[in-house]
DNA sequence: AGCACTAATGACTGATTAGTCAATCTTATA
DNA sequence: TATAAGATTGACTAATCAGTCATTAGTGCT
């Protein structure tokens, strides 16, 4: 697959991402995508043979990009506030330079167009979060709550702080980041 | 409008609510909402003159329903802290029995087909959360973080602990509520 | 230049869409 | 029972949909 041919896809897949983000899945139509990305129609089912497989092609790779974001630098930290802190940095800060993608994972996690196989496929690149959870329960530095509902209250709460500062207007976008973990951290947090 | 009316207003609105969620705004027809709910495709537009009126009266009616479940007896609770958990069980206890319409709220509070004026009239009914916020602030019971960045983080993790309970099987379902409060209080609260 | 192969095209199709409307049915009142 | 007003119907339409495929354009090799 040579540069001209990667280039098609990639323009296919981001006016995909954006469209389906603004309009919805069946709100935007093959049609639509295809002038966005500026190649016939014909094109776009060279690269995905449906509709569907383009989105969960999209989310395959935007939950992929989504996960080694995550997890960049955390073994870098000894202490393990510092590992939760450096996770929850990471997080806001893919939320707010990559808002396409956010929006995207925000609409299309639960929803009914993404395969079991895809879902299952992007899962596995998360199962170090609830080793990091294991760690932290097991040295006595987060309270012993079950796995899920942490990892859950954790990544909702970064969403909640990147969606804040999306929606609201002057606010010190660094003072609702760290008020953020602050809430999240005292919450879990043993003392 | 008698009962007979009513009846078939509310059979094409149950309809919708449950199909839009299951399968999202453009990918429910019209004419399945009118088979689901057992009326004629005409019928539907006696009541609904577009698409989009319909789910933007849904949007209305259930955040509505929501806001009214949300504040009930808060104000019989005297303690702050009391108000606060009689909050986060009257946002649970509405995610779990009122499965469809917890999921309707998620997956269309923030699409476009959502009309500014739907979302400024049903604003008008969630005042009262700002209100709560700096009596507890006033009163130092929590910390002084942004008012909209403590109802956010509040409210997702009501709404993280409902789907945890709902897409986890055998765990203890009051713990997970219990757990849940004391995870956002200790985050808010200033002891 | 000539050949072989793949990428790209866009007119086309059968199916489906939101919304209409003339005709029919229901109900309330007298 | 007779009448009028409003509620209900579903066949219908113009537009749009996802996906196809015969044709054309581009590329690399000899």
């Amino acid at each position: 697959m040579d540069q001209q041919v990667k280039d098609k896809k990639t323009a296919i897949m981001d006016a995909a991402l954006k469209l389906f983000t603004e309009r919805g899945f069946h709100g935007t139509s093959t049609a639509q995508i295809s002038k966005e990305a500026g190649v016939a129609t014909g094109t776009l089912f060279n690269y995905f043979p449906t509709k569907e497989d383009l989105i969960n092609s999209l989310y395959f790779e935007v939950k992929g990009k989504l996960s080694r974001r995550m997890g960049k630098d955390i073994q870098a930290q000894s202490a393990f506030q510092d590992k939760l802190k450096k996770l929850w940095y990471n997080l806001i800060e893919w939320g707010l330079n990559n808002q396409d993608d956010f929006l995207f994972v925000g609409q299309f996690c639960s929803s009914p167009y993404i395969s079991n196989y895809t879902r299952e496929e992007v899962m596995k690149e998360y199962v170090f979060l609830h080793d990091l959870v294991e760690e932290g329960i097991a040295s006595g530095e987060i309270r012993d709550y079950s796995g899920g509902l942490i990892i859950g209250m954790f990544y909702e709460s970064s969403r909640t702080v990147v969606n804040f500062i999306l929606s609201s207007g002057p606010e010190d976008k660094n003072k609702v980041i760290e008020d953020g973990f602050r809430i999240i951290w005292r919450g879990l947090a043993k003392n």
